[in-house]
DNA sequence: TTAAAAGGTGTATTTTGAATACATCTTTAT
DNA sequence: ATAAAGATGTATTCAAAATACACCTTTTAA
């Protein structure tokens, strides 16, 4: 059991780009320096991110992107469930695919997928604003001028 | 994110098992018949099981497994958290391999921490007895004469 | 008007861990 | 003895994720 790399990046990319204000952008790079994650994958990501509406980015000389919308719209939950969707959980979550003999009466998965909800509801506690609260520090980590 | 099968195969073993009762042995051969799955790997599976103290099995003819201990002392949180115990559910939750920098500050990994929590919280709650509480069904499932 | 700085996009390769298979051994009742 | 059961170690295959590579488009300032 474990997260995908791709979504802590994903939630990396947002907590930059959070610390951003007003008219500053981050751009690929810096994000791709700080975390040590080749621009690649950072590029990668947030291509994704604007592709959910997350994020906003301009092209060319003096672009870079910023947060779509405020932090606290930006909810923790949603994006991984959205990021980690592709769970087939169990053989018999997905259609289909389900050879799972006692599929029918089994109650473990009932007990997996209220355990499932569990989970997504403690995340969904949490939105991008909650992770930045300590702006200051985590500035200070990535060793940017405060 | 998802479950290894390696778990759910566990516990479907276990389910099994435990529709056997008294001097009655479950076979390996039986059970990789009713869920269609390799003799191998439900031996693997078996032989895990007895390590960790929750299957007891005897060899030679007339052998079996039987489970060590009663359906309701067989925890079904305590299991799945032991069998994908090498969650590093994030790069930072594993000392030494960690190099995010604002780890010492990132308020993520608590999130996703408690999170966790509540996810086996809830299997903590279940036990072997609870997933097969509707023998009668099961067995008819499995085609298992009643 | 062009060069540099930004992001966009598609594809290919590598790595990793899980899943699966193979081979061989030991125990025990009949 | 032998067949029925489980024990054990190793090797192979497979799929998904992670990562890398190559090249395109947009924008703006020199
Ligand atoms: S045992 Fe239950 S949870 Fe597992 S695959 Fe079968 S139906 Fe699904
Ligand atoms: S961003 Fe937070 S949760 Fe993700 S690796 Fe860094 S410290 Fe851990």
């Amino acid at each position: 059991m474990n997260l995908k790399k791709y979504t802590d990046y994903s939630l990396r990319v947002l907590i930059f780009t959070g610390l951003k204000h007003g008219e500053e952008r981050a751009r690929i790079k810096e994000i791709s320096d700080v975390y040590n994650i080749s621009q690649e994958h950072v590029r990668k990501v947030v291509h994704d991110l604007v592709k959910r509406g997350l994020i906003e980015s301009t092209r060319g000389r003096g672009g870079g992107i910023r947060l779509a919308k405020p932090a606290h719209e930006i909810n923790v939950g949603m994006l991984v469930r959205d990021l980690e969707q592709d769970f087939a959980l169990l053989e018999c979550f997905d259609k289909g695919v389900n050879h799972c003999v006692i599929s029918p009466g089994c109650s473990l998965k009932h007990v997996i997928n209220k355990a499932l909800g569990a989970f997504f509801k403690v995340l969904e506690e949490y939105t991008l604003e909650d992770l930045i609260h300590n702006e200051e520090e985590l500035k200070a980590l990535m060793g940017l001028s405060t």
